[in-house]
DNA sequence: TATATTATAGATATTGTAAGTCTACGATTA
DNA sequence: TAATCGTAGACTTACAATATCTATAATATA
């Protein structure tokens, strides 16, 4: 059990809009070029969490992607369930009478997993790196 | 990002044998049964946990597996681990100065997931089952 | 309006891992 | 010594992640 590797990319892509502070669009050559992925991979990437309603697309010249959202309100999570999907990371198919007891165990560990990265914002790492440097 | 189905075998079996309440071993074919599983692939899912000192086994006629340890000392997240390895959920290879901040994050997030893993038991699970019944 | 630019969508590899089977082997009991 | 039972390795199959390529649609600007 792994996060994607197109989870990274999303997540360091959302990052790098959130420092550009900018209302231009930034065009997908520039962003795969400063994670060193191919845009055309990097541009599926995107159209998921445009879909998901995280970021804006622009097509044309001087088009490119931007935040949707006020970007400090832009968490971890939203992210990752972008591009994850939002299934639960354990699904059990036995025939069980009430449930599955383990799956629902599992359910809530995820859980408190998931609360930590709802209320962490990418905005929060761009504070923290402030400190650190 | 999904659990396996081979942890699933593993937990189900796991709380088979806590609440077998026997010393003597139990034999594969009752457990893949239990599960309707092949005997010849929980066997594999079984040695995993063998290794990771969860069950013993006992070759030869009349044997099996029993668990190692006391039948309510066992959490999940060992049994999560000795299937799925204990790396990390998130790993960024790309280059940081410091460190990915990204990962950092999803590492303490992943942290509280573990914690609820760790301290619940599958005890507790036997116990919640006679409630509910 | 024409052209360059840029995102989108679909088809198509390629690779890696999960899931499962088969068989030979070793250990143990009766 | 024969039946039982776990172990290990080779092997297949299936599927999802990771891309690449190309055609197309949308837009700015010269």
């Amino acid at each position: 059990m792994k996060f994607s590797k197109a989870t990274n990319y999303a997540l360091h892509t959302m990052l790098f809009l959130v420092k550009a502070e900018t209302d231009k669009p930034i065009g997908v050559q520039q962003l795969a070029e400063s994670q060193d992925v191919s845009p055309t991979y990097l541009s599926k990437i995107l159209t998921k969490l445009v879909k998901a309603r995280l970021i804006d697309s622009i097509s044309g010249a001087q088009g490119g992607y931007k935040l949707s959202r006020n970007r400090d309100e832009i968490n971890f999570l939203d992210i990752i369930h972008a591009i994850e999907g939002t299934a639960s990371l354990f699904e059990c198919d036995f025939h069980h009478n009430n449930g599955c007891l383990i799956q629902a165990e599992i359910k809530n560990a995820e859980e408190k997993m998931n609360e930590h990265l709802r209320k962490t914002k990418l905005i929060d790492l761009v504070k923290k790196e402030l400190r650190l440097s």
